[in-house]
DNA sequence: TACAGATGTTTACAGTGTCAACAAATATGT
DNA sequence: ACATATTTGTTGACACTGTAAACATCTGTA
């Protein structure tokens, strides 16, 4: 967001790039993007977008990365703000991952996109989605820990958690859950979530 | 998959397409697929595909239509063949839905794709879909009917479950559960299924 | 047999990702 | 300070894509 010179240089046409990017991707889709008209919209030549990155994939590629570290932040604040014990702050978690899901679904469905899966070094990618991964997985060692949760592998239990949220994100994205007014929404996922965790409390 | 005549007209183009589509899909995903390669498979010319379908989406539409009834039959044909209780029956049939996934994971991926949600008159595609969440639906129904579940809506319930079984396979297809081996795979994956299933049992 | 509709082909256009060759701006070492 | 090396941007090109328009051929029916 700095623009000094209205010369030859841009001054950080990376970035510029990435936003100019994410916002196409909010408003058409992944797949309608060209990094072309990424090229025009900050009046560059469609050329200039690959001194700084490889191919499309690898631009992608780190919009991804920036989305798993912002899904994995809000997670994680919200589990900071609750005062509330484990499950309560599971919940919280929970619900904020999903409305990351429901704030950016372009931006989430790229993170988990088949272009990402088959193209890129998926090493880097998958380690910063693990990061994300890490705050759900945090919680539910605790848990065990605790004699709250079923005594299972803690990465079993995080798993199955985490495909839940993952699924419901997805279905939601997909229109599944698109009879539901915004207000009707929340709580319809807080109860289904609350289900989820349920099932994975320890017997009494 | 009739060869006839080897001359002007194909004989059935618009299946062969599907047949060749489907195939490059497997083989290199939904977005390296261009129709241009569909017809060269079948030495046919490029724009002999529009004779049959009005555009790429439209192809893509049918095949995730495909994708979709296959998916319902497998699954309700896993709880015709089961003997046990409606648990017994909810987990064979959520382990064919898995298994679906596992064995055509690009088919699966289409079948809840992007281009999908953005592009084609979903009507009929929705359709089809909830064609095949029906299947969990009806068990849960009588699950609740039977008092063998928590009281609560069952349109919910079968939610919260699809919701879980599609997480699983995506994350599954994405490769989040690569560590296993094959044969580590099964039981993992239905102990994940049976937490799931635990958290919507009625409460003794 | 003539004709109508279905099915394929040729040609063409605009858009894409990306490479190679070149040019301008900036940074760096003396 | 200036010459040079490096970074950054531009121009032009290529191969590929989806798809529209005009034309050709086949096939079933009156």
């Amino acid at each position: 967001m700095k623009i000094t010179k209205p010369h030859y240089h841009h001054g950080d046409l990376a970035c510029a790039c990435l936003d100019a990017a994410i916002k196409r991707i909010a408003r058409d889709g992944v797949e309608k993007l060209s990094l072309r008209a990424v090229a025009r919209d900050l009046g560059v030549s469609q050329t200039a977008p690959y001194r700084h990155f490889n191919d499309k994939t690898h631009l992608l590629t780190l919009l991804a990365q920036q989305g798993f570290n912002l899904l994995a932040e809000q997670t994680k604040q919200a589990t900071m703000n609750q005062q509330g014990g484990l499950q309560e702050s599971m919940m919280a978690s929970g619900m904020a991952y999903l409305n990351f899901a429901k704030h950016h679904p372009e931006h989430y469905r790229l993170m988990f996109g088949e272009r990402l899966k088959r193209q890129c070094d998926s090493a880097d990618l998958t380690n910063t989605s693990l990061s994300a991964f890490s705050v759900i997985l945090e919680q539910v060692t605790v848990g065990v820990d605790q004699g709250f949760l079923v005594q299972e592998d803690p990465k079993l239990l995080a798993r199955t958690l985490w495909s839940t949220v993952h699924g419901m994100a997805m279905l939601m994205i997909d229109g599944f859950y698109s009879e539901y007014s915004d207000e009707e929404l929340t709580p319809f996922l807080k109860t289904m979530l609350t289900h989820s965790v349920t099932g994975i409390l320890a017997k009494t």
